[in-house]
RNA sequence: GCCCCGAUGGUGAAAUGGAUAUCACGGCUGACUUCGGAUCAGCUGUUCCGGGUUCGAAUCCUGGUCGGGGCACCA
């Protein structure tokens, strides 16, 4: 519809004498103004020499003409000058009809057709548990990956986890001061990671002056972390081994509950090497440089933060990693976009890995993009951070369901609403900045939040439900005037678009909620089985359950079949 | 010190340079108890401050103030 529209508005620039002139085609601020918007006029006025009012009328005339009666009721001039458009009602319905008719593929579009996109996201790290930051990257990755798959992209999800470094040294020692040589679970690995850091930053420094015999925690963490790097000490490694799929159990089992899998889990250890390697021969191209024995990239001509890419005891920094991991990904799923997600504190670092590969692979450089997301903050309550205690997904996603099963007896449905909460909560606002999850009220269930739509959804297939009971289908016809639900169902396909371009689902989020209050205000006021064009009023629920249904399932929602 | 990001009702957020700045929570008033009340309707505003660009600025530029994050051998 919106295309049909863009198309009318280009061909009447053409006859006013200004073709090629960039334009909006929109959704009016108020439902009162039409159901689409063009600032036509206002773009190509000061170009013509001519007031936007006289120019606005002018295509006012010629899109009147050019889309007829049977799809545009008025074309208006308001404001400044811009042109109103109200479909007609054959229009509405037509459009309603389309998304009744379609099922699951009401909403798809074609804008990403044929592309192959990799999608990075959640990113946890082994021996350590995953916490509630990783909650956020986790549900915003899966989310932009459904979306920018139903543009008609093949994707394909990754994550990269640190399994290798002093902070898997600190766990290991943690491991082994405990006597553990078979752990079994993530918590074990959590509290052996806590001891050893711990004795990492109490034990003095590594060559404190009157240092004799002991030569403390700090030297022995230091050891471990250069014998992991070696791989020689077979006893070790089997603990690093065992250690790390204990973690990557417990990982997929959350990953699982947030709806959401991977392709392909890569780890450090399988990008050290390509890093070294390929920083050393930027090293030899002068793209990198030696500073105090270590390899650098300069940032500076490129107004970015200077790193370190490879230490001057030659071990790659988590910065040579992510060029090895370029190339990785490259090597085992060549496609034509990469789009990383990670914390927003992580974007200056981004930014200087991304100018150092820019000078390496240009071609690499130009397809990645990132998308920051914002911290969950936890409002006053009992789940609020204490002092140094960070709060892991596992406990914070049992935690709601727990509340949600306070009025869900059935444990399925408490967790499809619990989760549908969480998400709803990180997915409502823009990536990047922080999020409030505040316990009292978003538990609560109610209002702006993900139970809402998931309740309207519910009790909208109920009614479905009810009809084949006693449906009298006596009634036809359509009301003359469609219901405003109805023109904010027919937007669909465009919101999801935008969405998956732009890298915004908080953009679907808010139009779901604009479309669940309308949806209730509908029900409250008409009766559907039995009352006046039942058969029309049908119709339309099963459009509203289609939309919602698929928009909820983009967002990686559950839609429960009852509450 | 340098760099990046942000600042919108009491609270949390929306808004491609466009129209009377939208939505929810909380509070207050009312409706209805049904095709599922986890509902609906109504009320509740100096877009941080100053200057600029523009027909038009929450949005762009500029100078402040406040807050968050990042600044080489950690990830």
């Amino acid at each position: 519809m919106e295309e049909q529209i863009r198309t009318a508005v280009s061909e009447a620039l053409n006859q006013v004498g200004a073709s090629g002139v960039s334009f909006a085609v929109e959704r009016p601020a108020s439902h009162l103004h039409g159901d689409y918007a063009t600032n036509a006029a206002l773009a190509v006025a000061k170009i013509l020499g001519k007031k936007p009012h006289e120019v606005a009328d002018e295509l006012a005339r010629f899109l009147i003409d050019a889309l007829g009666k049977d799809i545009a009721s008025h074309v208006t001039v308001a404001g400044p000058g811009f042109v109103n458009i109200t479909l007609a009602r054959e229009s509405v319905t037509l459009a309603v009809a389309e998304a009744d008719a379609k099922g699951e593929e009401w909403g798809k579009n074609t804008a990403e057709s044929g592309k192959r996109v990799i999608v990075e996201y959640s990113n946890p790290n082994a021996f350590k548990e995953m916490h509630i930051g990783h909650l956020v990257g986790t549900v915003v990755g899966e989310a932009v990956s459904r979306l920018v798959e139903n543009s008609g992209a093949k994707v394909a999800r990754d994550t990269f986890g640190g399994d290798i470094g002093p902070n898997v040294a600190k766990a290991l020692w943690g491991l082994r001061k405990a006597g553990i040589s078979d752990p079994a679970t993530a918590n074990e690995l959590g509290t052996a990671y806590t001891e050893g850091s711990n004795a990492y930053e109490t034990s003095p420094e590594a060559k404190p002056p009157f240092a004799k015999g002991s030569g403390g925690a700090r030297e022995e963490i230091d050891a471990l972390n250069q014998a992991i790097y070696a791989g020689d000490d077979r006893e070790l490694m089997e603990l690093w081994r065992k250690g790390r799929e204990v973690s990557m159990e417990e990982f997929r089992r959350i990953w699982k509950l947030l709806g959401t899998h991977f392709d392909f889990e890569f780890f450090d250890s399988d990008t050290t090497e390509t890093g070294l390697r390929v920083v050393h021969d930027g090293l030899a191209k002068g793209i990198f440089e030696k500073s105090d024995g270590a390899v650098i990239y300069n940032g500076e001509k490129k107004g970015v933060h200077t790193m370190v890419f490879i230490t001057s005891h030659d071990t790659p920094t988590y910065e040579a990693k992510d060029i090895g991991l370029a190339f990785l990904k490259e090597e085992r799923w060549p496609s034509d976009k990469i789009i990383v997600i990670t914390g927003n504190e992580q974007t200056g670092r981004f930014k200087t890995v991304l100018a150092a590969l820019t000078d390496v692979a240009p071609l690499l450089a130009a397809k990645t993009m990132h998308l920051a997301t914002g911290f969950l903050k936890l409002a006053s309550g009992k789940m609020s951070s204490r002092e140094g205690n960070v709060i892991t997904a596992a406990d914070f996603i049992k935690e709601v369901i727990s509340q949600a099963s306070e009025k869900n007896t059935d444990p399925l449905i408490a967790e499809q609403v619990a989760i549908g909460a969480i998400k709803y909560m990180i997915l409502r606002q823009a990536p990047g900045s922080d999020i409030i999850f505040d316990a009292e009220k978003s538990l609560s269930l109610d209002g702006d939040s993900g139970p809402y739509l998931q309740y309207a959804l519910v009790r909208a297939k109920s009614v479905l439900a009810q009809s084949k009971v006693e449906s009298q289908k006596s009634q036809v016809g359509s009301p003359e005037e469609p219901y405003l639900f109805e023109r904010i169902i027919l937007h669909f396909p465009e919101v999801a678009a935008r969405a998956a371009r732009e890298l915004a689902p908080n953009l679907l989020v808010t139009y779901l909620t604009e479309l669940a209050s309308e949806w209730n205000s509908f029900y409250a006021k008409e009766r559907i089985v039995g009352g006046d064009h039942e058969a029309y009023k049908l119709m339309l629920a099963r459009a509203f359950v289609n939309t919602m249904t698929n928009g909820l399932t983009l967002l990686g929602i559950p839609t429960p079949e009852r509450m």
